[in-house]
DNA sequence: TGGGATTTGTTTATTGGTTGAATTATTTGG
DNA sequence: CCAAATAATTCAACCAATAAACAAATCCCA
């Protein structure tokens, strides 16, 4: 039970690594309790004792990443508990977005609230690369300005691109920016990751509703993208290019497609095709994630982007298609869902990956806050 | 660099829990070396000071994992060095395989010699299902006698079977041996573990070939199952049915498949398929693979089973349909290559799969032989 | 042949972090 | 107003890793 293996990682673990791992243990108990969970809660749930918790908020309360609040419920005898709750006044997160006719920028705090929003319409094919990145400067600068008025520090940035992005923020390709090969800088003076839209729309569409573990998130816009979560884990692939559903078969000899191939899903489910024939869509559709259920088990399918407006239109497609095709149907459940986030999933997806590094790694947040 | 997060698992880490981790730690560094690493070796390696290596492997020695050994090499100046080594007198790991036409059980040593195998011919599907089990009891407990006889003790046993297994040893469905929710018994008095033949045969070549994390392993018999490695895990789905790509559709209008779907891998690209037409199969295999790329963004494709014989016959036809098809094939090279392991691969992959959980939690292990 | 250089492995005091028990704090209920 | 109950803190003990000094065993060169 105790003295089990932390993890598989090839690094040598000592006591400041302890004092990490608890740390975040105990702030993401914090951020997954519906209520304001007391420090004795937090003991009683994570296994720890109430001493080493208290320790723990100690430092978190003192790093700014954890409130301490009135002792909302009144239940029973005894001193009664201080609720802890996230800060709202600590680290936020800068989220971007580049897409066909529009830039976006969000400052989301640690709570998850959306604090501020800027967008600017335009299409982004009628500028250079180096344009674009500079309009979306002014407005990461904007955003960044509207966070420190708040009290808020940015802890870093988060860009997502419809397109294949390389690590080191390089875009390989993005088809509908008409980019190729586009190294991003640093916006605003953060530090940036640059990752696929679907991608970061799945991680926005796990905090939204993060019940389920694993799940496949589907992103139809001009193109097709899969963000995939295993286990609570955004699976990025060996080369970081994983999720490329637009581009899997789904008929051999069928339409040909922009990337060489024939019947590619992109030709039968993209937006024009969603228009065109919905029922042909919901088809392809069906087959492209019977495979993908086939292969990785997967009992939850939410529809994104394009595909959440044509949910009721879709979604009886799509259930026949996997009902007949998915071996393990009669076994297990596989159910379709519409996204709970609208257009800006990927800005808020990209916005909380910032948030969700903190979270995930206080003790590092709180290292370079001291350090500054 | 230090003090980062150990990993995402929610529970509280103490400080045996620390030792538990570098313990597996000094084991694994073993285990991959080439060589017999000296304790200065390994800490430099990992990271860890001589002081802690040295104490680590004490314990480990103890315990019966590690041995140490004369200073082999001979190089430069300094006080020889002790090679350290996988011990082959410590525990050992338990294969065992049913299917259609053969029973097998194998003992397989910490450091991965296999030291004994029994095979039983004989069609499984004349047989009940207790019957076949109770025939591999006898295998098994044959196999523990001269385990035992060589002084070794059996950590435990691991079973592939070819069909869908839940958690908990609940065969739900094994088509080819006519099996339906089977619950698999203790055998030879060991705690037995149960998993698919594909995702076994994968975790032996794993270990055959330990250069590649992440790859699929593509198992082709009557049916054909896919065991998928990320990041050196086994990935085996939500409710434990990844891999089911012999299901995946290729033709969506094609052959019916005994599923009662239509087009499935399988009806093209099993064992008579490729018989009759290795060609198509070639063909339907690269369709359904590059599936699979285009999802997960694998570099690595294995083909084992009845596959790996045919492989001269089978790569060209599969690596012309990934050029086509997989989105990134001009970005990053996908490699098509034999299975390392032969017909043997599931019940060494079982094998390995039980000393491949001492390896991983030494401290378990030895707090286990402890109390005995 | 002998002494310094070099490398391995062990010993010892120190440090960091959790635990468990005792203590303090604050409320409810009788 | 006191007892029971619950929350949070304090403090000594313990465990594991570290750093630095030390012991052991070899090589190399004069």
């Amino acid at each position: 039970m105790n003295g089990r293996i932390l993890n598989a990682s090839r690094a040598p673990v000592r006591q400041s690594s302890v004092r990490a791992h608890n740390l975040a243990l105990v702030l993401q108990t914090v951020a997954n309790s519906a209520n304001r969970p007391s420090r004795a809660a937090i003991a009683g749930s994570t296994g720890l004792t109430r001493a080493t918790v208290s320790a723990l908020v100690d430092d978190l309360i003192a790093g700014g990443l954890l409130t301490e609040h009135d002792p909302a419920p009144r239940t029973g005898a005894g001193r009664p508990a201080a609720g802890l709750a996230l800060s709202s006044e600590g680290p936020a997160g800068l989220g971007l977005e580049i897409n066909v006719d529009y830039q976006a920028a969000c400052v989301v705090d640690l709570t998850g609230v959306v604090r501020h929003r800027f967008v600017a319409r335009g299409d982004q094919r009628l500028l250079s690369p180096a344009a674009a990145l500079a309009e979306l400067d002014v407005l990461a600068v904007r955003a960044r300005s509207a966070a420190e008025a708040d009290g808020l520090t940015l802890a870093g940035a988060a860009l997502a691109v419809p397109g294949l992005v390389a690590p080191g923020g390089l875009v390989r390709v993005a088809p509908n920016l008409g980019w190729q090969d586009v190294r991003v800088p640093e916006l605003a003076g953060l530090p940036i990751t640059v990752d696929n839209e679907a991608n970061l729309a799945a991680l926005g569409e796990l905090r939204a509703d993060g019940t389920e573990p694993s799940f496949v998130y589907v992103s139809g816009e001009i193109g097709i993208g899969a963000g995939i979560v295993l286990d609570g884990v955004l699976y990025r692939g060996g080369r970081g290019w994983s999720g490329e559903i637009g581009h899997v078969t789904v008929y051999p000899d069928g339409r040909p497609c922009r990337c060489g191939a024939n019947g590619c899903l992109e030709q039968y489910a993209g937006q024009e095709a969603v228009a065109a024939d919905p029922d042909l869509a919901a088809a392809a559709l069906g087959i492209a994630l019977s495979a993908v259920v086939n292969l990785l088990d997967l009992g939850v399918i939410v529809l994104g982007g394009g595909y959440a407006p044509e949910f009721a239109r879709l979604s009886e497609g799509i259930e026949a298609e996997l009902r007949r095709r998915v071996l393990t149907a009669g076994l297990a459940p596989v159910t379709v869902r519409p996204a709970a986030l609208g257009a800006d999933a990927a800005m808020l997806g990209a916005a909380d990956a910032v948030i969700r590094d903190v979270q995930e790694d206080p003790a590092g947040w709180l290292a370079r806050a001291q350090a500054v």
